[in-house]
DNA sequence: GCCAACGTTGGC
DNA sequence: GCCAACGTTGGC
């Protein structure tokens, strides 16, 4: 909560691979964490700037058409990804330690799933969306910051009232 | 399956 | 600290 006792909101987009972890499983999930990241840069995102009722455009990524099924939000900051510890995990990392966890991971949960999902081609087809750093050339953080003006614009492409959140 | 872009590793 | 080699991401 901020000073003033109204929660501005962050926003996020994450790339799962449908295969893997589809929005549909968060939504019969109720919540999950976010094990797996393995890049400094989102672990830094996910240790220090994601906070508590941070919204999140699910991106289905390696999947045709590549395309953002939903919202989800962040229910819990980051914490050690504890799956870094565990030597059976395909994500076992041997520098990582009860006192050096290393890597870091949130929970989310879903928000709503879009009426409509909106393609990254879509996302591409619209200059209101130029400069959004998921259609930026050679950028593949699964992680990644989205401008509140971006996150509307999609939320509105996918056929959701953001009065509705 | 291809490959461009990017991150990480490790020898020097 | 440089940088070549290698691994991964992820759209196409």
């Amino acid at each position: 909560m901020s000073t003033f006792g109204i929660y501005m909101p962050d926003y996020w987009l994450m790339k799962s691979e449908p295969d893997v972890y589809p929005f549909e499983q968060l939504v019969f999930d109720g919540s999950t964490h976010w094990d797996g990241v393995r890049n400094y840069q989102a672990r830094n995102m996910m240790r220090d700037n994601m906070k508590l009722g941070d919204l999140v455009l699910f991106y289905h990524s390696n999947f045709k058409p590549p395309h953002i099924a939903g919202i989800a939000k962040v229910s819990r900051e980051g914490y050690p990804d504890f799956t870094a510890q565990d030597s059976n995990s395909k994500y076992f990392d041997v520098k990582a330690s009860p006192d050096n966890p290393r890597w870091i991971m949130v929970d989310i949960e879903p928000v709503v799933e879009f009426n409509k999902i909106v393609s990254l081609q879509e996302i591409k087809d619209n200059p209101k969306c130029d400069d959004m750093l998921l259609v930026r050339k050679g950028q593949r953080l699964s992680v990644q910051p989205v401008e509140e003006f971006h996150f509307l614009t999609i939320l509105e492409m996918g056929g959701i009232d953001p009065k509705s959140l």
